[in-house]
DNA sequence: GATTGACTTAGAGCGTGGTTTAAGTCCTAC
DNA sequence: GTAGGACTTAAACCACGCTCTAAGTCAATC
């Protein structure tokens, strides 16, 4: 019943599968699941092996899009444990991702401008090579 | 000869006037004179407390630019070396900054490509929160 | 059924970028 | 000239996010 490309098993995939779709290292795997960062503990494949589901794969591929715009991983799992209590928990998950957003758009204007800055600078170094 | 406001000096400030300025702590001033970030050593009111020049204010300035753009701090002694060198670095130091560009704009687009996952995200949940 | 490479845990270690501490010196105001 | 706050140094310390180690277990291949 085992799958031949990768050692993929009906659907689910090992954790070397998941660090290579997704980029992250297998320690960060383990890592991010200790820190309480998974929705649900990963399955085992008897009762050892990690084996992840889509699911899993998809709840980790959004926890890089929070980690790549800084979300810290203490607030990550803050966000977790409102998700894992359900919908009822929906209007305090947005109100955490829109202060995100805000962060995320803050950052991006001071990155641009340190960027005109230092274009600034190159533009003048230009300059002075062609001169 | 000593000046009123903020205890500026004839066009020189304090640390502290210049951490105001700067957005950055005194600590942080410091710190990066040790590490060799300053384009020249800092000059000193009787041998001991620091005057900081225009001069010194605009180059810290752009160091806080190199910073906000996620330049090592290794990196950014790279190119306070070569600045000492005097023009005959500036091809030097306009490769450096080319690079350092290509890495910033490579990070721009991996936030906003995040940041657009995120927008996804809330998009939903405030779907979730109108029926 | 043995080999071998991937996997496991717990915990220590590390790189980066500051920040804090301790002990002391200096400058301004009175 | 003295009080008090700002300044000084060297060095220890810290937060964060991994990353590596050690010692051992498991699973796929031969």
């Amino acid at each position: 019943m085992t799958e031949s490309a990768g050692g993929e098993h009906a659907g689910t995939m090992s954790i070397s599968d998941v660090a290579e779709r997704t980029g992250l290292s297998t320690h960060t795997l383990r890592y991010y699941e200790r820190e309480g960062l998974m929705f649900a503990p990963v399955d085992r494949a008897s009762s050892t092996h990690r084996r992840y589901t889509e699911a899993d794969l998809n709840w980790v591929t959004f926890l890089t899009k929070l980690r790549m715009t800084s979300m810290p991983i203490a607030k990550i799992r803050e966000y977790v444990e409102l998700a894992r209590q359900g919908d009822d928990s929906t209007a305090e998950r947005l109100d955490l991702l829109l202060v995100h957003r805000m962060n995320v758009e803050r950052q991006l204007e001071e990155v641009t401008a340190s960027l005109a800055a230092i274009n600034h600078k190159i533009g003048i170094y230009q300059e002075r090579l062609s001169a």
